[in-house]
DNA sequence: TGTACATCAGTGAACGCGCGTTCACTGATGTAC
DNA sequence: TGTACATCAGTGAACGCGCGTTCACTGATGTAC
């Protein structure tokens, strides 16, 4: 096998793209992804990413398309564990995934989701995912409850909003039963 | 009296500072403002701002600081009418808040609120805000809860993330009783 | 009342920066005959 | 099997942009004697 210097396998450009933008996304937020540095990190010419994707948009896009799908295999493996209700174990596994992977939170639940009509995978997987959300948890209303909850208690954890917060599992477990 | 070419007052460039700040606030989130384009804005050179704050942050917080200023206000206010429960009024009002001036909630309740430490006037207040929403609200984990529901709501209907939603006010109204 | 001086809010040019994106290009890979 | 050609992924220079911040400065205002 002949050993390339790149840091990629060939043909896997766009997902070495990908991997560096979601790392650049946990260390500052989505301000924080840039064409150009992803692209440096995968040691390629900032040029080469048009190869790949249409416009910075396209590659975020991507990035949240990506999110969805863990997002989605997240809460399926939480609520299989079976080890508390599902209703439970879906609550608590999306604040873990939110304080997990900050940026990649901010970027599936922010801005970018209103104009997620111009990116149809992304709106596919965000339907699907809310449509999760809801389907184990009864009445329509009850639900939206139950979701507003969980999501703006990521969001104060991960702004550290709530004083005295002491350590995140142990405020998810005692709020979330 | 002399009448100024000036949009501001003598003295008041500070304020008119961030009334333009503010209003660049809520047409492009945080990442919108700009110290030139605020000092553009009040018809003063890019380094006036630097006779009024430190720098770029410094101006971010007083912005915060007055978001806090106004929402303190506005739950007081929504909670003096006496219409409906304390606890409905704030909640409420938490939501119309966050709705009509999208990019001030967003400031506020974002990343530099980690950093109130840098800026203990902006720390006090937010504290404040917090501890006023905690006083109604009984037990510590019920409050904590209530809260991250109103703040989770909030995020979901900015980031237009319910499907099919419908009109705010409705929702509002319907979620919050 | 007048004069010398300090204070202070603002100016305008300049710095270095990183960004998204376009462009004409090169060199490797694959295909048709 | 060999050759001409098209396709395609990447390069590197360049564009124009707006930003935060520093600097030496000017001119008006206020104060001390």
């Amino acid at each position: 096998m002949s050993t390339s210097s790149k840091p990629y396998h060939h043909g896997d450009l766009r997902a070495a793209l990908l991997d560096a933008a979601d790392a650049l996304l946990d260390q500052g937020g989505d301000g924080a992804v840039s064409l150009r540095e992803a692209a440096r990190m995968a040691g390629v010419s900032a040029t080469a990413a048009y190869r790949h994707f249409a416009d910075k948009e396209a590659l975020l896009a991507a990035l949240a398309l990506r999110g969805f799908e863990a997002f989605g295999a997240a809460m399926a493996a939480a609520v299989a564990r079976g080890d508390v209700p599902p209703h439970v174990a879906r609550g608590r596994a999306y604040l873990r995934f939110a304080l997990a992977r900050p940026g990649r939170f901010r970027l599936m639940f922010g801005p970018l989701l209103a104009r997620a009509g111009a990116h149809p995978p992304l709106l596919a997987a965000s339907r699907a995912a809310f449509g999760a959300l809801q389907a184990g948890a009864g009445e329509l209303d009850a639900a939206l409850r139950s979701w507003g909850m969980v999501h703006g208690l990521a969001h104060l954890m991960l702004d550290r909003a709530i004083p005295d917060a002491g350590e995140p599992e142990a405020l998810i477990n005692r709020l979330i039963c």
